[in-house]
DNA sequence: TTGACTAAACCGACCAGCCGGTACACTACC
DNA sequence: GGTAGTGTACCGGCTGGTCGGTTTAGTCAA
C-alpha cells in the first residue's frame, strides 16, 4: 500500500511528537528523524496539513486493523469491545506499527485544526454501531471504551494517573465488563 | 485571591484555545480577548508558560472545589467518584468558572510542554487515594474516573463520540456504578 | 527517462518577549 | 497643601529568531 518511505515519516513525525510535544513538531525536526532531507519529505507530503491527516488516518487503520485481529479469535459477546481496549493498550507492535505512540496524532492534529481529525470523526458512526451491537449492555460498551480513551490520553500526557497494580486491575475490570455482566441491577 | 484581571485573562486564553485550536493560542489573541493590551498580560503573566500553569492550576482549582461542594451534600458511598464525574461535566459555571473551557489548558500546556502539567500531577497521587478510598471497589472507582477523562477529552476534540440519549444512558450507568454494586463477580 | 529522492539557499509571515512610555493612586515630607 | 516620590496597572510599537514552504540544481537506481 502505502511506501515504506511514507510509513517511516509517519513513525518518525510520532516520535519526535511524543518526545518533544506536538508544539514542537517540525518539519525540519520530522526530516532528520526518519533520516531523510527536508525535500524528501515534502515529495511525499506536500503541506504539514496532509501529513498530519495521514498521521490520523494511519491511526485509525491500525486501531481497526487490532480489532479485527483480535475478533478473529474471539466470538464471545463484547469482542469488539475487549479489541478496541487491546488496541488502546499497544505499547510497540512492529508489525501493525505503533499504537500508542501514533496516538499522539490526534493531539498533533487537534492543535493545529480540530478538522484534521476528519477521519476520525468519519469512523465514529460506525465504532458507535459496532459498541451498542457489540452483545453486551451499550452503556457499558460506551464506558469501557471511553476508559480505554482515558488510559491512553493519561499515557500521552504522562500523567500519573494509575499505577502498574491498578493498571492491571482496571484492565482486569474493564475485560470483566465486556463480558457482560447479569447481575447487574435492572433499574 | 488573585485579580479579576488575571482571572479574566485565563478564561480569554481558555475561550481563545477552544475556538481557534491550541496551535492558535497566541498571547495577542488572549490579550484582545481579555480587552487589555499585550502589554498588559505581560505585567500578570511573564512568559506564555506562566499562564500556561496557571491555567492547568486553575482547572484543578474548579475540580477539587467542584468535587468538594458535591461532597458536602453526598455522604454515601463513591461520593469522591461522583463529585469528579459531575466535575467533568460542567459546561458553564459564572459562580465556579468553567471547566470545561479549562480543559483545554491540559492540552494548550501538553502542546507546548508536558512539564508544564506539573499541577495536575502533582494531585495525582491525592486523586488516587481519593478513588481507592471512596467506598467502592478501587478499580471500579478508577474506571469511572477514566470514563470522565474519556468524555471531556472528546467534548474538547469535537469527536462524536456519543449521541444525545448514549450520553444520558452512559452517565446514569456511571453513576449507578458510583455506588457500588453488590452483585458484581468474584472472578 | 522517470520516480525517488539529496542538498542547500532562500523567502515571507508570524509571534514571544522587550522596552520605553502613560496614568493614577497613595504616601510623605516640609 | 503643594510637590516630589513610589508602586501598580497597563499600553503598543518594535525586533530577532523561527518555521512552513519554495526553488533550483543535481544524483542514482531500475
Amino acid at each position: 500500500m502505502t511506501s515504506d518511505t511514507k510509513r517511516r515519516i509517519l513513525e518518525a513525525a510520532a516520535r519526535v511528537a511524543t518526545a518533544k510535544g506536538v508544539q514542537a513538531l517540525k518539519l525540519e525536526s520530522v526530516a532528520i528523524e526518519a533520516g531523510i532531507s527536508k525535500g524528501g519529505l515534502f515529495y511525499h507530503y506536500k503541506t504539514k496539513e496532509e501529513l498530519l491527516i495521514a498521521m490520523v488516518q494511519a491511526f485509525v487503520d491500525v486501531t481497526e486493523n487490532r480489532i479485527a485481529t483480535i475478533m478473529a479469535d474471539d466470538l464471545e459477546v463484547g469482542a469488539w469491545v475487549r479489541g478496541f481496549l487491546d488496541a488502546c493498550q499497544i505499547e510497540e507492535d512492529p508489525e501493525v506499527g505503533s499504537f500508542s505512540r501514533l496516538s499522539v496524532a490526534i493531539m498533533a492534529a487537534a492543535a493545529s485544526d480540530k478538522a484534521l481529525l476528519k477521519p476520525l470523526n468519519d469512523r465514529q458512526t460506525h465504532w458507535r454501531s459496532a459498541l451498542n451491537d457489540s452483545g453486551i449492555d451499550p452503556a457499558v460498551a460506551q464506558i469501557i471504551r471511553l476508559a480505554a480513551d482515558g488510559l491512553w490520553i493519561n499515557d500521552i500526557l504522562d500523567v500519573p494517573t494509575l499505577n502498574e497494580d491498578e493498571r492491571k486491575a482496571v484492565y482486569a475490570e474493564l475485560v470483566r465488563m465486556s463480558y457482560g455482566n447479569q447481575n447487574r441491577g435492572e433499574r
